[in-house]
RNA sequence: GCGCGGGUGCCGGAGUGGUCAAACGGGCUAGGCUUAGGACCUAGUAGCUUAGUGCUUACGCAGGUUCGAACCCUGUCCCGCGCACCA
């Protein structure tokens, strides 16, 4: 049994000590420059972290042996605000955070004092970074990675920041960064923009924005502000409601006076409003009044005690036609003299309001929808609020779909909902009778206890995807790029047409400062669309010690865009213009990326912003030519978190299985773009199978003898293998590739082995195809192999197996085929007769016409199908009647037809020549004669390469 | 809701018009090896049938095109993912 660890731990040495992958500049070798995501800094790393670094790994050294220059780098990001916030947690006590991160340290620190330190330490965001950083990298190492890792950074190093520095310019000068108003989640306590993780179960239960129109109905002096999802409904409007029991304010708005909940005024404060609170207005005191309507005439406000001061404004306005809430509020006062009386309501004027039809859709042809689902769904109560809620929603979304507005609705009348929305919003807008406000989909908090609101943020500053041009570069782009698999490209076309504004810069977390308005930070997904062209350069960055002052803006502009002039450069910031011309050279080499590769969910984000990013800074030459897609990872059939207890950690996974292991299980346990299922029982296997193959390919590295292979079919399958493989691996197909190497050549071997008197040459020919073969997959155990077999150097750094197609032999591997399935045959009849011992097998080989018939046959069905037509074709006197009988079956199974038909002859003689080897499989006599001269029976049903066999 | 992708055996998944009862792996069953277990090896794994190369039913469901469909078309049901300030 081999040791993993030993043989894992000592060429992982050795390809450090040799500097296997630090990649060089090389005119004459063609490069291959891939990348994935660099990872986020976090506590420690699981095998969902591993899956694209090691596809691209196996993927790159292949490329590696077949010749090619590959540069696989890596880097870290630390901006935004998760390593900011553990910092802040830690600093300000948070026991939760502060355990959990102990328990990080602990898995690489032993001694609990130091732990304590450690976590300490963490109060500054650097030391987070500076701690696990080394840790990441070496986990990463242990799985074997070809990382060249001079090349590393993080991005938060003078490096990266002033890149990202220069692509503001840029992106500024070419019009592409606008600055305007936006809503943004808020927390009221931390006085500060808030993101999904800020939020108390932001994660779970995520918090959206919601748009509310006003809409303003005159009260006296002042306007009864209503707030509506649905302006659409504007015709509909029959009455106000407002909560009895709630207290309004009156409070001033940008010079009107507005009466809205309290709670609400303070909301509108945050949306760019001045607000200032006149009086308070109780809404009993409103109750039996009216208003002005929008459209015409006046509305009376009602009560309805649904009306949460916490929503919106805490006034609602009353479409009884589509809003089920409405309906039944309305219902319940004309169902009730008394309950009018009790809030001093006019029943005779109550009982007169008429619902007023406006919609037409399948929810009702009538326009009393609202009516017709309380009737159906059997609702009568206000109290039925569960129901309510669905009925709500069944008329809306019924009629956002399907609906048309009616007569009623004056120059809208016959435009559909999803248009009208828009356009009554707008035109409504226009005459200031309406406004707009943000809302929270529901009550939230941030962690701290604050409360979540909708805050406009003033002078935030966006990307401007629309901005002019930017798009068409983009698309181009695209349009030049491989992706992989193809299915995904529609969906980068859908995310490209949907992209407009983003906000790009953030008032808190690490990062890169806004050059020309420090204040801000540019936002963590912005900052990471262009680091990949630093690998190119960060070696030598590093080696001619050139410092965050000396990278201006125009040292970039030199380096990747060759612009300016060199001598004034050198002198400007003092780098020798020699080094310049050394950096601009590299870069020159190995830009563009040819690959990246990473899961779906960076697509409609990072990919498109790294697409935009490289459009709009660099010319064609330099835009990113493939990306490639990998698909996600479980855990025990589960998504892999703490809570469930399902997270494998790398360093679990090297202490249990080993690199090896991991690689070949990944590879082969699902398709590259298919879910990886991570189960232990399973990587068992894997790790089995590998012992095995380790013992058997140790086995033949000791027993080689050079010399000629009779087995043709053995060496075409091996031929034909390596061709497979080839294909497989330039296509991306992992596991179609190590299925080859982890399983086909094993059974080919196996199936070659039974028969050979000479095992040495067979392993000659394929020990060190099959080792080279399995070093991308598991480059540990194939460095061992290798150096057992004696051969030379690392396998790592040697060359891919060539195909032969010239030693492809069809026949052969035809004829070895047909010897199996005599085999086999043979043996099931003997199953089947009961023959205890073999005595006689008798061979019967087709009637030679059958050959020609054959023959002609397999050419008639290329281009005819009907069994009428090619009997007739086909017929021929002498047999008519077998003909007649065997085209139906042959059309009908077709496995029937050789795949070579060789003559009645040929058959024989390699039949003759595999005698003795039959006869040695059955112990027995092994009797060969033509159909034409057989007495048995049985032989008219011989086929060609499928014998009439008699056993005794 | 909008957009995208997908539904194949006990499971993961190949297969996109004929050599498919379905690659490869796992599981399960039987046998071998072994002190035992593990590992490993052999055979079987839709049903029926048989001295073999045979029949029937299958690729979410319902139709259609075709000599022929898991694969093409139409309808339908179900599932997964994304929908922005978040890494």
């Amino acid at each position: 049994m081999s040791d993993f660890r030993s043989i894992q731990e000592k060429w992982q040495k050795k390809w450090k000590a040799e500097k296997l992958f630090e990649a060089h500049v090389d005119g004459k070798k063609e490069k291959f420059f891939i990348t994935t995501p660099y990872p986020y800094i976090s506590g420690s790393l699981h095998i969902g972290h591993a899956r694209a670094v090691t596809e691209v790994d196996v993927y790159s050294r292949f490329f590696r042996m077949q010749g090619k220059n590959v540069l696989y780098p890596m880097a870290f990001h630390i901006s935004g605000t998760p390593v900011l916030g553990i910092s802040l947690a830690i600093e300000n006590g948070d026991k939760e955070k502060i355990e959990q991160y102990k328990e990080y340290v602990r898995a690489y620190v032993p001694n609990e004092k130091e732990v304590e330190r450690v976590v300490a330490s963490f109060s500054d965001p650097w030391a987070i970074v500076n701690f696990f950083i080394p840790k990441m990298q070496d986990e990463y190492s242990s799985l074997g990675l070809g990382v060249d890792w001079r090349r590393s950074f993080t991005s938060g190093d003078a490096v990266h920041q002033k890149l990202v520095e220069w692509q503001f310019h840029k992106y500024k000068e070419k019009g592409y960064l606008v600055q305007g108003k936006y809503p943004v989640l808020y927390s009221t306590s931390l006085k500060n923009p808030v993101g999904e993780d800020d939020i108390a179960d932001g994660d779970t239960n995520p918090v959206e924005k919601k748009e509310f129109t006003l809409m303003k109905f005159a009260y006296g002096d002042a306007f009864l502000v209503a707030a509506t999802l649905r302006p659409d409904t504007l015709f509909g409007q029959t009455n106000l409601w407002v909560n009895p029991d709630v207290v309004y304010v009156k409070v001033s708005v940008d010079g009107e006076k507005w009466i809205v909940s309290r709670e609400c005024a303070e909301k509108l404060s945050y949306q760019d409003k001045k607000i200032k609170i006149i009086n308070e207005v109780s809404g009993s005191s409103l109750l039996g009044k009216t208003c002005k309507a929008i459209t015409k005439g006046e509305l009376i406000i009602l009560p309805f005690k649904g009306c949460k001061p916490s929503v919106a404004t805490g006034l609602v306005v009353s479409v009884p036609s589509s809003a089920v809430y409405d309906y039944m509020a309305l219902k319940e006062l004309q169902d009730s003299p008394a309950l009018c009386k009790k809030y001093g309501l006019n029943y005779e004027t109550v009982k007169k309001i008429a619902v007023i039809p406006i919609i037409t859709s399948t929810a009702s042809s009538t326009g009393y929808p609202a009516k017709e689902i309380a009737e159906k769904m059997k609702i009568h109560s206000l109290q039925q609020e569960k129901l309510l809620e669905e009925a709500t929603k069944e008329v809306y979304s019924q009629e956002f779909h399907t609906g048309k507005l009616m007569k009623s609705c004056g120059k809208y009348a016959g435009m559909s909902v999803e248009k009208a929305q828009k356009e009554i919003s707008v035109a409504l807008s226009k005459e200031k009778k309406v406004d707009v406000f943000y809302e929270t989909s529901r009550r939230a908090f941030s962690r701290d206890g604050g409360e979540i609101l909708v805050a406009i943020v003033d002078n935030q500053w966006f990307l401007d995807f629309n901005a002019k041009g930017w798009k068409t570069l983009a698309n181009d782009c695209l349009k030049n790029m491989d992706i992989l698999p193809d299915k995904y490209r529609k969906q980068f076309e859908d995310v490209f047409a949907w992209l407009d504004k983003r906000p790009c810069a953030r008032l808190r977390g690490l990062g890169t400062k806004l050059p020309f308005d420090t204040k801000w930070v540019i936002e963590s997904l912005s900052d990471s669309t262009l680091y990949m062209t630093l690998y190119t350069i960060q070696d030598k960055i590093q080696k001619y010690k050139i410092t965050g002052e000396q990278m201006s803006p125009a040292f970039f502009d030199y380096v990747f865009l060759e612009k300016g002039n060199v001598e004034a450069l050198s002198q400007e910031i003092k780098v020798k213009k020699a080094v310049l011309v050394e950096l601009h050279d590299a870069f020159a080499y190995w830009y563009p990326m040819d690959q990246r590769h990473t899961f779906p969910p960076h697509l409609a984000n990072h990919l498109s912003f790294m697409i935009f990013a490289h459009a709009a800074c660099f010319p064609r030459k330099y835009w990113p030519k493939k990306i490639s897609f990998h698909g996600l990872i479980m855990s025990d059939g589960l998504k892999m978190s703490k809570s469930k207890g399902n997270v494998v950690t790398l360093k679990q996974l090297n202490k249990d299985y080993g690199a090896d292991s991991f690689r070949a299980f990944l590879c082969n346990s699902t398709s590259i773009d298919g879910m990886m299922n991570w189960q232990s029982s399973e990587v068992e296997r894997m790790k089995n199978h590998l012992d095995s193959l380790f013992t058997l390919l140790a086995a033949m590295a000791k027993n080689k003898k050079n010399g000629t292979i009779a087995n043709k079919a053995f060496v075409s399958r091996v031929e034909a293998l390596i061709e497979r493989a080839t294909l497989s691996f330039k296509a991306m197909n992992l596991r179609d590739y190590s299925n080859v190497v982890l399983y086909d050549l094993l059974r080919e071997y196996q199936r070659a082995v039974k028969k050979e008197k000479n095992p040495a040459v067979l392993h000659h020919y394929l020990f060190s195809k099959w080792v080279r073969m399995l070093a991308p997959l598991c480059p540990h155990y194939a460095e061992e192999l290798w150096s057992l077999g004696g051969e030379k150097g690392f396998v790592s750094i040697a060359a891919w197996p060539e195909f032969d197609a010239g030693l492809i032999d069809i026949k052969a591997e035809f004829e070895d085929e047909v010897l199996e399935n005599l085999v086999s045959d043979v043996q099931e009849i003997q199953k089947l007769a009961r023959v205890e011992r073999l005595k006689e097998v008798k061979v019967i080989i087709a009637a030679s016409w059958k050959y020609s018939f054959m023959k002609s046959f397999k050419k008639a069905i290329e281009k005819e199908r009907n069994a009428g037509v090619l009997i007739k074709s086909l017929m021929d006197a002498a047999h008519s009647k077998e003909i007649a009988s065997l085209i139906p079956s042959l059309l009908k199974n077709q496995s029937k037809i050789p795949l070579v038909v060789l003559t009645q002859k040929e058959e024989f003689a390699f039949l003759e020549v595999q005698r003795s080897y039959l006869e040695k499989s059955f112990g027995c006599r092994v009797v060969l004669e033509a159909a034409e001269k057989s007495k048995e029976s049985k032989a008219g049903s011989a086929l060609p390469s499928r014998a009439a066999l008699v056993v005794s």
